[in-house]
DNA sequence: TCAGATGGTTTATAAAATAAACCAATTTAC
DNA sequence: GTAAATTGGTTTATTTTATAAACCATCTGA
């Protein structure tokens, strides 16, 4: 059987990784209100993936206060389409 | 987002579902093989998704050799369903 | 000015996965 | 027939992950 990325296989990794595949970037606080994860575990897991590639974090400001924004990398988008056909396999979709 | 239920969100504990689902019954041996797990992460595998109530693990015998039997259950099949169906909320399929 | 919010990060703890060691029974090779 | 290897596992120890708790800096309104 095929491996699962275990860096995607991750459910918070995996959600915030979902999200960015649909929209372009994100910040911070928009992954924590979709995710509805603690912001201490959010941080981890988008370090994570920042560290593999899979993601960029950009630390900037919206007016006064700090920004975190995020986008999905091509090597991100990659990693998520193998994840998902190797999950068909399990599932059989 | 829904919650992925974490008993079944496991590389091999997916993987044993997974062919449980397909098979109507699988051995110890036959499923060590098809996940290439080793033995004593499987047993301990087996062990929690039995805990759980999503497969059964009946110790028999074939001929001389002791042979441990699974087969997933009714709770386990309407398990692993529902967690496809959130499944696909997060890959969009 | 000082009591919250806001937007995070760092560190500690709990839970999970994995690997290593072990055990009992059974073959196989001498 | 007995020692060595194989089979079919389980138990325990170690490592890795995930999660939560504590913390920090800046800002905002009373």
């Amino acid at each position: 059987m095929k491996e699962l990325d275990p860096l995607l296989h991750s459910q918070l990794r995996l959600a915030v990784m979902s999200i960015l595949m649909n929209v372009d970037e994100a910040d911070f606080v928009y992954l924590k209100e979709k995710t509805d994860a603690t912001a201490g575990n959010l941080s981890v897991q988008l370090d994570k993936l920042s560290s593999a590639g899979y993601i960029t974090v950009e630390k900037g400001f919206a007016g006064k206060k700090t920004r975190t924004v995020c986008r999905v990398t091509p090597q991100g988008r990659k990693a998520f389409e193998e994840y998902v056909d190797a999950l068909r396999e399990y599932l059989n979709l």
